[in-house]
DNA sequence: CTGAAAGCGCTTACAG
DNA sequence: CTGAAAGCGCTTACAG
C-alpha cells in the first residue's frame, strides 16, 4: 500500500518567504489591496501560483470576525427549487465563513413571527426566495427594522432592496421564438400564478412575441395555472380537448410541463411528434421526465451564491458605515433544447 | 429606526469565567472529554446554557487543523437526489470546517481518471453515492490506494467500507403491508434496475410480504423497470392493460411512480379512487405531483450529514494511528401517507 | 508603499 | 482531574 503524505499546507508565510516579502505584503496582494508596488505584487502572485497557495478560510474569518449571520426566510417552497438554491448559498457561505439560518413560515401571521425569530437570532441580513420575494408585507417589515434584504427571483424588484434574478421577459421571448422557428403557430400557453411577477412577465413576453410574428392567439389558447402540477393537469386537459388541437404547449414552469406531459402520455399522444411541450426553470424534474424537457434554464445554484455574495457586500458596507444603493444582479438564462419539442407534424 | 447592537460574541473564555474554571476545562466539557470532574462539568454546562454559548468554528478548525478534504465521486446522478445529499454534506462539513470536492465520472474508463484527480487533489477520503456505491471496481480502486471510503445507500455494504443506508427490505415491507391493510390484493409491482442492490431487496420484500399474506403474485404483475421515468411509463402501460386491472401499483422509486401517474391521468383513471400508486424515496417530486405521493421517506439530507460525520471520524482515527472496523450506519425510514393511495373501490 | 507586532477563538501538548 | 502557555493562519491597527 503506497504511503500517503499529508497534503503539505502552504501558508501565507511560505508565499511571503518565497517572494521575499513580509506576510503583510503577501496578504495585501492576495486580497487585492491596491497599496502595493507593481513589482512586489507580481512577485507575490508568481509565488502564489508556484506554490499552489490557497488561503485558509478558518484563519481569515477568525481574524476578520467575518462571521456574518444570514437568515433565509421562505414559505410555500418548491422542494426542488429550495434545495438547489440552498446548495448555492451554502457553498458560497462556507467559502466566506458565513453562517446561514433558515426560517420557514406559512401564513401572514407567521411571517411576522419568523422575522422576529431571525432578529432575535441576531442575523445581519435576510435573503428572501420566491414566492415571498414578492411580498411587500414581509420585505417592508424587514426594511423597517433596518435589516438588509436580498430578494431572489422577483421580476420587479423594489429599488430599496438588493436582488438577484433572471430576465423573465427575455427568457419567455426566447422560448416563444424557438417554438415559432420550429414552425409552430397553434401554441397553447399555460400561465403561472398571476400574483407572481415572473408569471406576468412570461405571459406578456409570449403574447408580444406572437403578436410581432403576426399570429393571433385565441383566448382559448391561454389557460391560467398556479405553477402547480395539479393546476397544470387541468389546464392541459382543456388545451388538449381543443379542436384543432395546439401543436405545442408552452408552460410557465416545469412542474406544469410535467403535468401536461402526463396528460399527453396517457392520451397516447407521442411527444414531440404529435405534441411539443416546453417548460421554464430547468428544475431537476426536467431531466427526469421522458422525453427530457426543453426549457429555460434558470441558474439557481449560481443565484444562491450570488445572493450570499451580494448580502455579504451589503453587510460589510454597513459595518464600515457606507450606505450604497442596493444592487440588482441579472443572471444569464439559457434555452436548453432537449427532446420534448420539435417541428410540428404536417 | 431602532439601533441594532452587534450580537455580542460569547467566547469560551466568557464561559470559563462564568463557571469559575480555566478555558481548558470549559473546552474539555464542551467537547465531551470525559476527564473532567462531575461538579465542574455541570457548572460549565450551566454556564454554556446561561450565556447561550456557541463555539466559533473558525477558531476550532484553525487549531485542530481539521481542514479535512473530502471527495465526492458520483456518476449518472438523479439531479434531485444529488442536490439533497449535497445539501446535507455541505451543512455538516461547514460545521466541521471540512472542504468538499466533487468529481463526476461516466464510463469505467473515466472512473479511474476521476479517482486519480481526487488523489492528486489530496483528498483524505471519498464518499460514494448511488449508483456508484455498488461498483466493486471503483470501491476496490479507492480501497487499494488506501483511501477511506464511505458508501451511501448500498443495500449490501462491503465490510471493509463504511456505509450509511436505510433498511430497504424493511421499508418495502412496510409499504407492502400498508397496501394490504388498505385492502388491496391485486397489486402490480414495478421493479428497479436489477443491478442495484436496493432494487433487489425492495422486490424481495414485496414478494415475501405477499407470500406471508397468502396472496399469490402472478408473473404478469411483476414488471422490470430501470428506476427511470421512461421505464416507468412502459411498465405502467403494461400493468394498466391487464384484465382485471391491478387496484394498486407499487413502484420501486418515485420517478417511476410519477410515470405511472402520468399514464393513469391520461387514461382518465382517478387516483386514488380507481388506482392507488405508491413510490419509494420521497424525492421532491413526491410533493410536486398531484395527488401527492404516498412513499417511503429516505432521510437523504440526514444521510449526507451522517456520511460526512462518519468520514471525519475515520480520517481522525487514521491520523491518530488507530485503525477501526468501518461502521455501518442504518438510518430510519418512514412511511409517508399522502393522497395517492387509499382503499380500493368495491 | 512596506513591515513587526498583536490577537481573533480555540485546543494541543506539556506540566502538575 | 485541572491549568498556564503556546500557536493554528490570517489580517488589523500601528508605525515608519
Amino acid at each position: 500500500m503506497p504511503e500517503r503524505k499529508p497534503p503539505a499546507t502552504v501558508t501565507i508565510l511560505d508565499v511571503a518567504r518565497h517572494a521575499g516579502v513580509s506576510a503583510m505584503t503577501a496578504s495585501r496582494v492576495i486580497n487585492g489591496n491596491p497599496r502595493v508596488g507593481a513589482e512586489l505584487r507580481e512577485r507575490v502572485q508568481a509565488s502564489v501560483h508556484a506554490l499552489g497557495y490557497h488561503p485558509n478560510l478558518a484563519g481569515r474569518s477568525l481574524r476578520t470576525r467575518g462571521t456574518a449571520r444570514i437568515g433565509v426566510l421562505y414559505s410555500n417552497p418548491s422542494a426542488a427549487y429550495l434545495n438547489e438554491l440552498m446548495l448555492g448559498m451554502l457553498e458560497q457561505s462556507s467559502l466566506s465563513g458565513a453562517q446561514v439560518l433558515v426560517e420557514k413560515c406559512s401564513g401572514l401571521q407567521s411571517q411576522r413571527a419568523a422575522v422576529q425569530r431571525l432578529v432575535e437570532a441576531g442575523v445581519d441580513g435576510v435573503i428572501v426566495p420566491p414566492p415571498l420575494c414578492d411580498s411587500a408585507q414581509t420585505i417592508g417589515d424587514l426594511d423597517q427594522r433596518g435589516i438588509p434584504v436580498v430578494a431572489v427571483a422577483t421580476a420587479t424588484p423594489l429599488p430599496e432592496v438588493a436582488s438577484v434574478r433572471i430576465d423573465d421577459y427575455a427568457g419567455a421571448r426566447a422560448m416563444a421564438r424557438h417554438l415559432l422557428e420550429l414552425g409552430h403557430t397553434r401554441i397553447g400557453f399555460i400561465e403561472g400564478d398571476p400574483k407572481h411577477t415572473p408569471a406576468q412577465l412570461r405571459k406578456q413576453a409570449f403574447l408580444d412575441t406572437m403578436a410581432e410574428a403576426g399570429i393571433e392567439v385565441p383566448a382559448t389558447h391561454m389557460v391560467v395555472g398556479m405553477f402547480t402540477y395539479r393546476s397544470g393537469l387541468e389546464a392541459a386537459r382543456q388545451l388538449l380537448a381543443l379542436e384543432p388541437r395546439p401543436t405545442a404547449i408552452f408552460c410557465s414552469n416545469d412542474d406544469m410541463a410535467a403535468a401536461a406531459m402526463a396528460m399527453a402520455h396517457g392520451m397516447g399522444l407521442r411527444i414531440p411528434d404529435e405534441l411539443s411541450i416546453v417548460g421554464f426553470d430547468d428544475t431537476p424534474m426536467a431531466t427526469t421526465l421522458w422525453p427530457e424537457l426543453t426549457t429555460i434554464r434558470q441558474p439557481v445554484t449560481a443565484m444562491g451564491k450570488a445572493a450570499i455574495a451580494l448580502m455579504l457586500e451589503r453587510i460589510r458596507d454597513r459595518r464600515e458605515g457606507r450606505e450604497r444603493t442596493p444592487r440588482h444582479q441579472v443572471m444569464k438564462f439559457s434555452l436548453v433544447k432537449r427532446q420534448s419539442a420539435s417541428a410540428p407534424a404536417r
